[in-house]
DNA sequence: TGCGCGCTCCTTGGATGCAATCAAGCCGTG
DNA sequence: CACGGCTTGATTGCATCCAAGGAGCGCGCA
């Protein structure tokens, strides 16, 4: 593969698992230097990652990691659960043995990690269960729109799960949506995502306060 | 603004308008020399559209405007027919006088367009009419990205409204949008919403001759 | 004559160098 | 002492140059 489609991949994955933070400056010469190309394939993959709103480049003064405003984030929520939930009423009314077994997989999993109290292992475990949401939609175009915005907002949900007794609760939720889509209702399954991903923008102030004070702390 | 946003912008607009056809190849120095420019904008803005979707670049083969095949033009349709749905859905619940209003002149154009005949100017007025439901959403990031969907799959819906008497039908279901909107009925709006959009799936095998033809064409 | 191998040329990918622009700091003046 | 303009420095943006990798073509061999 190419330096420049590699070097997105990099800097993606240290945007999306929090390395690289909110508001963090890329420069190029110094991305350069670390990963030992020149500036041109360090441009290329950060153009690359502006169009996917990972970042902004501001003209002529340079790139950072994205910082929408609650506003605009609230809105992100919003559209991410939009789409889980158009996620959901597809795989309730698509859903084959094989996905439905995968789902019931995935839910096992979580609660595994919830009953475990480990919240890294929750939060790989939530982000699989619902990956395989997606993918039970049956429509992999779908599925990648709902994975990209995903990763776009993996920065902020992050911070989402810290809040007292939020994986509990999130499990119960898991475990309503996957009764829905196995009962193929596709109502109640749109109606239980929709609630399940708004849920963090309820929770909309702990989230602006962490931000608040990480971006006090860099 | 930057040469690279800039051609960026241009050939987006050419692929979008069908100036430029899906599997039509981008050569780099072709395009350098055209726009008076060097490889490395042109490079830079090919490489931007490849992160849209529009243009898919082959690893030392060049860029092609983008092609799918007809399972994904059918998945890429179908996503669009959620997220149209979900802005419908918002709109009747958010609605302001302002964008009602709105709403009602975009269909007022649209008839007057459809009862023109003029088919280019109803494709127009159309993709205007389906603008402001997005706006209406009050979600500006959905509208986003209901517009970047919409426009990916500018170069395929132009082919749809030359269907026999599609017109006619098309107006007739933008009149019952509105009025499911204007209702506030949020279930109805997003059911009419996902037929509206997806009938452009229903005429499938219509879609893929003209593709078909036009490749042979080309 | 048909098939396979190798060569050459064309295209892309990356590096480097140069120019333009913006930001910040400094000096002068009111 | 404060404010404004200028200058300088750092950084981006573009052009040019070089290398590497395929694809197509031709030649040779069976």
């Amino acid at each position: 593969m190419n330096h420049a489609q590699r070097l997105r991949l990099t800097i993606e994955d240290e945007i999306v698992n929090g390395v690289l933070r909110p508001g963090a400056r890329l420069d190029e010469a110094q991305l350069a230097e670390r990963f030992g190309v020149s500036r041109t394939p360090i441009r290329e993959a950060l153009l690359q990652l502006a169009m996917t709103g990972l970042i902004e480049v501001k003209p002529r003064r340079g790139a950072v990691v994205s910082m929408p405003d609650p506003a605009r984030l609230l809105e992100m929520f919003e559209t991410m659960a939009e789409l889980e939930a158009s996620c959901g009423r597809l795989a309730a009314r698509r859903l084959t043995p094989e996905h439905g077994a995968e789902l019931s997989a995935a839910l096992e999993a979580c609660r595994a990690a919830a009953e475990g109290g480990d919240l890294a292992e929750y939060y790989a475990e939530n982000t699989v269960f619902h990956a395989v949401i997606y993918r039970a939609s049956r429509n992999g175009f779908l599925c990648e729109q709902a994975l990209a915005l995903s990763r776009r907002l993996a920065p902020f949900r992050r911070l989402q799960l810290r809040v007292r007794n939020r994986v509990g609760q999130s499990f119960a939720e898991h475990a309503g949506i996957v009764e829905a889509i196995l009962a193929g209702d596709e109502a109640e399954t749109a109606a239980r995502l929709r609630a399940h991903v708004l849920v963090q923008g309820d929770r909309f102030s702990d989230l602006i306060l962490s931000l608040r004070r990480d971006s006090a702390a860099a």
